[in-house]
RNA sequence: GUCCCUGUGGCUCAGCUGGAUAGAGCAACGGACUUCUAAUCCGUAGGUCGGGGGUUCGAAUCCCUCCGGGGACGCCA
């Protein structure tokens, strides 16, 4: 359950109660009633919730907001929330709600029987898709992807949390301009391992992982590839290489902790006629004419810049193409919802993307774009460029090796999508020590260093129902009130596709800890304090838990 | 040139549908370990929210404009 958004409601329920009671009797005047907020205060001092909904009535009703809101808080029904302390009619016509601080003491029970399940929101009944890192199987996976990585299994995480059904997905581009270059590019290179002497490839993949993949290709098959046509030759070893890159893309992702429902080869949409198909539905329609030798999809139609090609003049189709037929593929499957991580680079692909969507006669707004900004790698002070061609860059593999599974993944995602980041290696391993995450993982082990010595002590740890929470402080209290907000957290962290929020939060949560920790004891010689705090631990240790969780970091119990 | 993201204390960044006195962390300075782990805590200092207009009772947030940083504008993906 979530205990913001039941007090939110309920007095949102009051206000709208008072503001017809008041119509009804002639004290205000109005049409329509505002969008007005109920919102939690920065300051505490203007009470638990706040309203702003006289000063947006003060236009139509003709008076002052603070006489609006003295009426309203003269009107309010306070038996329908016993909870209610005190209402305030503040600033510029704020109605400020006080609430007894009781209303937080049906937390622990509520956090302790939800468990690792606290957080989570009420049943969506909606299927979403989530798609996310997808790199080209023909290199290793870099900083992007990384971060794309995070971003998505955070946010698929969160959504599950939200309530939604959530479907992680990787689209492997096996098929393809760039698999035909790849394929070249393998060829060539056995070539020359075998002694030939042949140029590469202009715009080939000149990485240092290419030449390994021939080189295990040679140790499995010698020479024996000699003799086979070019076609035959790129055929084996892409189909080899292929294999291989993306065993080492579910193993990389794995240990990133990162565990897809689908792998979807785009090979099947070609093979199946489901590009094609697609096509020909589309210029039924009228959507796709014929220029220049290729086929334009009108992307203008729908408020996009220029058209866009699916069908080269060498009647090869684009990846453009392709992403339609796996575009309509996933609505077929079912998905209500679907959302793509992508880099800021493909940030162009979005509004045809949408434009095809509608085209096919599906509303656009079921398909969310996560635009993240690149990630730019620094080394030594100096930018190290990521492309997949020159072999110089960090691969994820070796960040994992070097900063760790936690590091990585809370550092990715602590920052906002929208704000381009700079990984600068040097500092991620000098400073490892000093890295956010270990300020929220020692949390986690405190707490559970609390419970070994009361284990030890053989102190019993009560249930909530059993131990009276009103002996507890104001940073007690504070703790709870974080607590409280966890599910509607992730409620924001879902709807606004904003992972980095929990990442925040988790940090916020951990920071309370720490300073309650530093000033009371929990077992000490007050048996009934010390009841009360063992129960908040374990409130804390449970929602810290679950927060790591979503945000795929591990919660240690020692450090 | 067009489009997207971005500009908040020395540094790195938060800031939900506009709300009340703009928040953290790091760095700086000064304190706290006979007490459940000091990978921690407490305190001090530090800001024209890039500049300028506008809308509003109210703007870091919305609109216009200019400036700076990044990205995209391909029959690549």
């Amino acid at each position: 359950m979530n205990p913001i958004q039941k007090f939110r409601d309920g007095l949102r329920n009051l206000v709208v109660s008072a503001l017809e009671k008041s119509r009804a009797e002639d004290l205000i005047v109005f049409d329509t009633l505002p969008e007005f907020v109920i919102e939690v205060p920065r300051d505490e001092g203007h009470g638990d919730f706040a309203s702003n909904v006289a000063m947006l009535m003060a236009r139509q009703a003709r008076m002052a907001p603070r006489k609006i809101a003295e009426i309203i808080s003269e009107q309010i029904d306070r038996t329908q929330m016993l909870e209610l302390d005190k209402i305030e009619v503040a600033g510029a016509g704020f109605i400020n709600f006080f609430l007894n601080q009781a209303w937080l003491y049906s937390v622990p029970g509520m956090v302790l029987e939800m468990g690792d399940r606290y957080g989570c929101g009420p049943k969506q009944n909606q299927k979403v898709q989530v798609e996310f890192v997808s790199a080209n199987p023909t290199g290793n996976l870099h900083m992007g992807n990384a971060r794309g990585g995070a971003i998505g299994d955070t946010l698929a995480n969160a959504l599950t949390y939200a309530g939604y059904d959530v479907e992680r997905e990787f689209y492997i581009n096996d098929s393809g301009n760039q698999i035909d270059i790849f394929a070249q590019s393998l060829e060539a290179r056995y070539l020359q391992l075998m002694g030939a002497k042949i140029e590469f490839p202009e715009n080939g993949y000149a990485g240092q992982d290419v030449v390994d993949t021939v080189k295990n290709i040679i140790r499995d098959y010698k020479d024996s590839l000699l003799g086979m046509s070019s076609a035959e030759l790129q055929d084996f070893v892409v189909n080899y290489a292929l294999k291989e890159k993306i065993q080492y893309i579910k193993n990389t992702l794995s240990n990133f902790g990162i565990n897809y429902d689908v792998w979807f080869n785009e090979k099947t949409l070609h093979e199946s006629g489901q590009v094609n198909a697609v096509i020909e539905y589309l210029k039924d329609k009228g959507y796709i004419y014929e220029e220049e030798g290729a086929m334009w999809f009108k992307s203008t139609l729908f408020g996009d810049e220029k058209d866009e090609v699916v069908i080269r003049a060498n009647g090869m189709p684009t990846y453009f193409a392709a992403d339609i037929a796996y575009h309509l593929n996933k609505f077929e499957r079912g998905f209500d919802r679907v959302i793509n991580v992508w880099g800021a680079d493909h940030h162009g692909h979005v509004g045809r993307m949408k434009g095809a969507i509608q085209a096919l006669g599906y509303d656009a707004n079921r398909l969310d774009i996560l635009l993240m900004q690149l990630v730019r790698l620094y080394r030594g002070g100096v930018i190290v460029r990521m492309s997949k061609r020159t072999g110089t860059t960090v691969s994820l593999d070796e960040l994992v090796e070097e900063v760790g599974k936690d590091a990585a993944r809370f550092f990715f995602v602590m920052r906002s999508p929208d704000s381009q980041m700079d990984f600068d290696l040097d500092l991620a391993k000098e400073k490892s020590q000093e890295n956010p995450v270990y300020y929220v993982q020692y949390a986690h082990a405190r707490i559970q260093s609390i419970f070994r010595q009361a284990k030890a002590a053989g102190v019993e740890i009560k249930s909530p129902g059993e131990v009276d929470f009103s002996i507890m402080g104001a940073e007690e209290l504070e703790l709870l009130r974080k607590i409280a907000d966890f599910p509607e957290e992730i409620a924001i962290t879902a709807r606004m596709m904003a992972p980095h929020r929990i990442a925040h939060y988790v940090l916020e949560l951990a920071g309370l800890f720490h300073s309650f920790y530093n000033h009371q004891r929990v077992l000490n010689e007050n048996k009934a304090l010390q009841d009360a705090r063992l129960i908040l631990m374990e409130t804390t240790l449970i929602t810290i838990k679950n927060a790591l969780g979503i945000l795929g970091v591990s919660a240690p119990d020692q450090m």
